[in-house]
DNA sequence: TATGAATGAGTCTTCATTCAT
DNA sequence: TATGAATGAAGACTCATTCAT
């Protein structure tokens, strides 16, 4: 009685899956121009000639890991579901889960960062746009609702300015950490990341509050 | 009694400067794995061995010009003068400086995505750190020492983290500008970010309130 | 009892030929270095273990196509029988079927100039050699006895050197019209080469006459 | 007293030329798809990287080696002289060299039909037509006129069409002697050509003289 | 019989680096 | 100082061939 392996040398779907997780991987670690396909073959456990025929070249190869860095990040954003807490609470999850989301996934910046190094190249040609469109957005725009309906926050704020905003917030100081650790004499380690994120939200939550109105 | 030329062929300062620049451009526009020496050779119009003989090698020619890229940004730092405005003031020049300077200098934020993307391999062995801090964090000092004097800021306020702040409002929208742009199908240009600086100018100042206390 | 499928995708000999022919127009139309099996493979609309089930190696594949190219050629030249006619309506023929042959199977002139650039290394291996003799030699020397006999052509003159030079007059410019196109800058067309075979007939036609004595 | 040697290692001009040479040699021998770069390095007594940075890419050195074949076989046919003789033995001058240039370079046959299986792709792209053109055709004009002039020619032939029989009386049994060795079961070596080339020059001289007329 | 999956062994090409002048 | 010439080492990509089913 023998059971199938969850992931045979000859199961086409598996190898495929390996390879693409290799790739993301790689590109993250060394960027567009420093990934080597011997370390994805290798990391993969797979032949070259394998990443050829399922992916075809280099480049579509950085195309599918780019898109699949999409994926995986938007699935991830799925798990949270802030709206139904106080709004200021919400917008303490979303700014926490934001900063955790970015140290837990450190490949899904560095493929931000590689990909807006090549100025877009290779994202300006996906089709299909829904797969990288952040559910985040529509959350950050009914938590501002509820706020604005029971008073907390003032109106005419821009879901996606404030989302970007609270990115921002959590992606310099992730993504910028070996940086930014050397030019302040401080290690940026995920405690400091996780305090920081505290500061965050309050920044936001003052901004979002009704007496902040445009003052200059 | 020879008088030494100015900026001749054989001005060994001018033609070391000339391969400097071309190798911040090159390395900031391709990474630091994409980087090509033949590019910078013909951009700094020197054959490949001057290369060699000023800088040694790559990795060297690679740190010296990630430095270069601090000792510029921090440069220009140094023509902003905020401190003898209001606090008020101050604080939006100071915004506004900053997403002008890193829209200006495009290479810079390039160098820090690629130096970071290398874990900051080459930074951490930067021995002269001087170089590379920015004369902000004291400018930022003395605006929020003039502010809570006066009453428009609270204490307590620590102007390293907020300095970061500032630095994240503006550098995320202008590193990732090619990603966003495709997310959002929104194209993020030099006006979007200036629009967006004030925002980030609104949402410091509420946070450097009085009135803005932790309340989580 | 079961009945043989006549040409169901189980028929060996069906599969084994759509092989073949692929072969031979790949090897043909590529050239021995620059055939690939894949190609074979996807135009015979089988998968590449086939091939090496019916023929074992690319080498073998090769000699089978080379052979095929003799077969087919050589049973084309069966159709004609020049022998009933006079003689020199007789050569007219055999001349125009030789061009004709020439131009209607480019495979064939492809499939000679690749063996011959290896030298012969595999038709030297062929061991049954009828395969690749031709019938026009017997055709050629019946032609010449009638003509001998009836006194419009000189004796002496030996059968296969006069086949060769026919087919001298056939191939070169049939095999070469490419290049022979860009040095002359006149387009070679099947048209030019059915005018080219009237003069090459009256140029072996003259040879052929018992005036035609050697002169030199 | 150091004699500078005549192909210095550091002698780009001379480097050039053993890879040219070496190219032309090894995609003679191997046809397009069979040449390698590894071995025209080796026989060039070069490092690859040279043939790149000399040529440009596969394609290009392909190209160069073409050009230089037609070179060279153009070079060899300035060599001789025919018009000072009597018609008929220029005629037999002519067709005894084409005949004989034909068998010392092979490679000129050989990169004709290597050339050809590809249809002339790359010929076609040549620009400067005259590299290419043979000086035989004048020569051949002028003996025919001169063979019209005393007599022994009939007129009206085209020069053009003349060489082209000529060529392929010598083209056809040298570039395939391989397979017509085996066909024949005779061994088609140097002096076999060389016979035939006499039979060939009577072929053509019964062709040129006035009594040969159409006939059919 | 038939084939999708897989790979070892090349082949072309690039690039950082050094040599010779 | 300055550079054209040269290359070792490695990377992307291909292809004939075999494996497992």
């Amino acid at each position: 009685m023998s059971v199938k392996p969850k992931s045979a040398p000859r199961d086409a779907a598996a190898t495929s899956r390996r390879i693409l997780t290799a790739a993301l991987k790689e590109f993250a670690e060394h960027g567009h121009g420093g990934a080597r396909l011997d370390r994805i073959a290798a990391t993969a456990r797979v032949s070259k000639p394998m990443i050829y025929s399922y992916f075809g070249d280099r480049e579509a190869l950085y195309s599918a890991a780019l898109k699949e860095a999409y994926v995986q990040i938007r699935e991830g954003e799925r798990a949270i579901d802030p709206e139904r807490k106080s709004p200021d609470a919400a917008i303490h999850e979303l700014v926490l889960f934001t900063m955790k989301h970015f140290i837990s996934n450190p490949w899904f910046t560095s493929m931000l960062n590689t990909e807006n190094l090549r100025k877009g190249e290779t994202i300006n040609q996906i089709t299909d746009l829904h797969n990288i469109q952040s559910p985040l957005i529509e959350k950050v725009g009914s938590i501002l609702k509820c706020g604005v309906k029971d008073g907390s926050f003032r109106a005419g704020i821009d879901p996606t300015e404030l989302y970007i905003m609270i990115a921002s917030l959590c992606f310099f100081p992730t993504s910028n950490k070996y940086t930014l650790s050397v030019v302040f004499e401080v290690p940026i380690d995920d405690d400091w990341l996780m305090e920081h994120a505290e500061c965050a939200t309050q920044m936001v939550l003052s901004y979002l509050r009704p007496s902040a109105q445009a003052q200059i």
